[in-house]
DNA sequence: CGTCATGTTGATACCCTTCAAGGTAAGTGG
DNA sequence: CCACTTACCTTGAAGGGTATCAACATGACG
């Protein structure tokens, strides 16, 4: 039985002892790092389906912040319970595995993509990234997917302020390359978006 | 029997087949990012005795480039004859993991620093990790350590221009809390640059 | 109906980049 | 031994990208 979060709480503390291994059921969450002045910094979006990080197999605690974003269930699967499932699946940890190295490159994007490279970009990179996720899941019809992100969500996973993730929607919008409105993102021009955003 | 690598040279290049584990047994390294249009950002430094990314022993290729910054050694671990050490000793598997783990926390560290800290904070927070991890290994004495890099290290490990790093680099010698100077960095005054550091 | 979260826009400020120039030290080949 | 190069550090001036501050509009919601 999920447990409940209401949109824009804490789910998870830093550094708070998990009980087991946590899975977002349903709705949108963040890992975040909060700083003592208020700063923070979005280090990914967990969405459904997805453990908020495979960590929680091996380690008693994470470093970041676990927020919901819309409203969300969870279940959090006992450590017992989890090696249950891994020794019955032989293919579950191969993808336990893949996934957590799948994280660790995530990780290294991310940081590149905020050390070096301007608001377009990092902006245009998380669209797509959202985008080919949501794919996967088959969410995307049309270069349309639902994304319930507000600009500030948006400014804390890019190291942007709100008000200046604000105009350059603007821009993305008047160039013809994205929109989002209305919990809706429309890819309007995915090549173009591609080339602004892609780190070869 | 080591293999040797000049300063300045690509150990490994994105994406390229590895053959094994590698691990450098002598000197610095990076591992980097780089953009087609030059633009580069370290990850991580990788000092003696370290794995360059636990991620060899289950990958087949890593997502950055590695490059030496000194001169270095480097071995690389055939995967079959890592898997016997593993089999072999049950306290490697577990150092692994937790390796692996440190690693994660690493990357979102250095991704947090980048999107929501100034030059000064990620130049102090970057010289104290440094310090840390020499200091296992007891190679800080009297807070003092040797440090090979160049500004253009710095300035690619911390989103930086090579410029900029120089002008923080001074204002941090002459308050008093940092000199780096002649491959030696000397920390004057912990707590203070530990204050301009941290992050809660 | 007030309050809150959110989006929008303008004016101003600042952190950092870019461009440019020059200086030192080490290495190399004549 | 000297000219030349290369790598690196330093400093100044100017500009740009983004932040900050402020004000206002809108819709949701209790």
């Amino acid at each position: 039985m999920p447990l409940p979060a209401r949109p824009r709480h804490t789910i998870y503390r830093a550094h708070e002892a998990l009980d087991g291994v946590p899975l977002i059921v349903d709705g949108w969450a963040a890992r975040v790092i909060r700083f003592s002045d208020g700063r923070r910094q979005i280090l990914s979006f967990v969405l459904p389906g997805d453990l908020i990080s495979t960590s929680a197999v091996f380690a008693g605690s994470f470093g970041f912040f676990v927020e919901a974003i819309t409203a969300v269930r969870y279940i959090s699967y006992a450590r017992e319970e989890f090696n249950g499932f891994l020794a019955s699946d032989p293919e579950l940890a191969g993808a336990l595995l893949s996934a957590c190295l799948a994280e660790k490159d995530e990780a290294d994007r991310l940081a590149a993509n905020l050390g070096r490279r301007r608001a377009e970009e990092r902006i245009a990179s998380l669209f797509l990234h959202l985008r080919d996720r949501l794919q996967v899941c088959g969410l995307v019809r049309d270069e349309r997917f639902a994304c319930p992100l507000r600009q500030k969500h948006i400014a804390d996973a890019t190291g942007l302020t709100p008000v200046h993730v604000n105009r350059v929607l603007g821009t993305l919008r008047q160039s013809g390359l994205v929109d989002l409105a209305d919990g809706e993102l429309t890819i309007a021009d995915l090549p173009g978006l591609r080339q602004l955003a892609d780190m070869r």
